[in-house]
DNA sequence: ATCTTGTACAAGGAATTGCTTGTATATCGA
DNA sequence: TCGATATACAAGCAATTCCTTGTACAAGAT
């Protein structure tokens, strides 16, 4: 019983920890773009099914994975909402980060208009 | 030290398990603006000196905190620019968190020597 | 030298993590 | 129905985490 439990807190641990596996980045990353079933996410694993099913239950735990039913196969997708602990936690740390990175990616393409044809 | 192409990103996750902790978070946010010595910092716990000195070491390992020695004391403080795994995790899964320039991030940052397991 | 202060190192324990194998449940197809 | 497929649940184990108490060591004061 160590790690006070109720702090409020709980959501940022939850998410940091979730994301603190590379398996799991992993899993977010097959999932980023397009859902996917459980299956074709194992797969991609020389790990167990039932152990991707488990990383899978800690991603949904913090809130990063949605899962939808269609018929016997679980789909799932990023929520990437959810990271908005992550976001907070470098805007407190290092709010330059944020700006640093917007205008590298300005830099690398100069015409950063709304229309981005 | 751009380099370091090679190596498994073990760093993203010692980073994120290092801040995956309430009490840790703390530390950090004591040290963000001015450095503190050691026993400073442990005194704002009712944890133990000796906890406090572990979670300290976790965050030195993560790069998260300098130190600089003062005769007998030891003085920490946040070494913000080791967030940038944090950094490049939301620019990969969460684009829209730093900037509103959609998946261009993606593409000025091809990162193609950093997939990892 | 000795004492006191500041800090880390060391050992040990309860809880948790990440994995495995085994099993259950639900759905689909014949 | 029965069998195959898709997926989660369960139990067990080694490694790790976070904490404790006990100790060592380095630096300053007397």
């Amino acid at each position: 019983m160590r790690g006070m439990a109720d702090r409020p807190d709980t959501d940022t641990d939850t998410v940091l920890r979730a994301l603190a596996d590379p398996h799991r980045r992993q899993i977010l990353r097959l999932v980023q773009h397009a859902e996917l079933p459980a299956g074709r996410i194992a797969a991609s694993f020389t790990l167990t099914q039932q152990a991707v099913s488990q990383h899978i239950g800690v991603l949904k735990q913090a809130g990063l994975l949605t899962e939808r039913r269609e018929g016997a196969r679980r789909l799932y997708a990023l929520h990437h909402e959810s990271l908005a602990p992550v976001r907070e936690l470098l805007a407190e740390f290092w709010p330059d980060a944020l700006s640093r990175l917007k205008k590298a990616v300005e830099t690398a393409h100069p015409r950063p208009g709304k229309g981005q044809a």
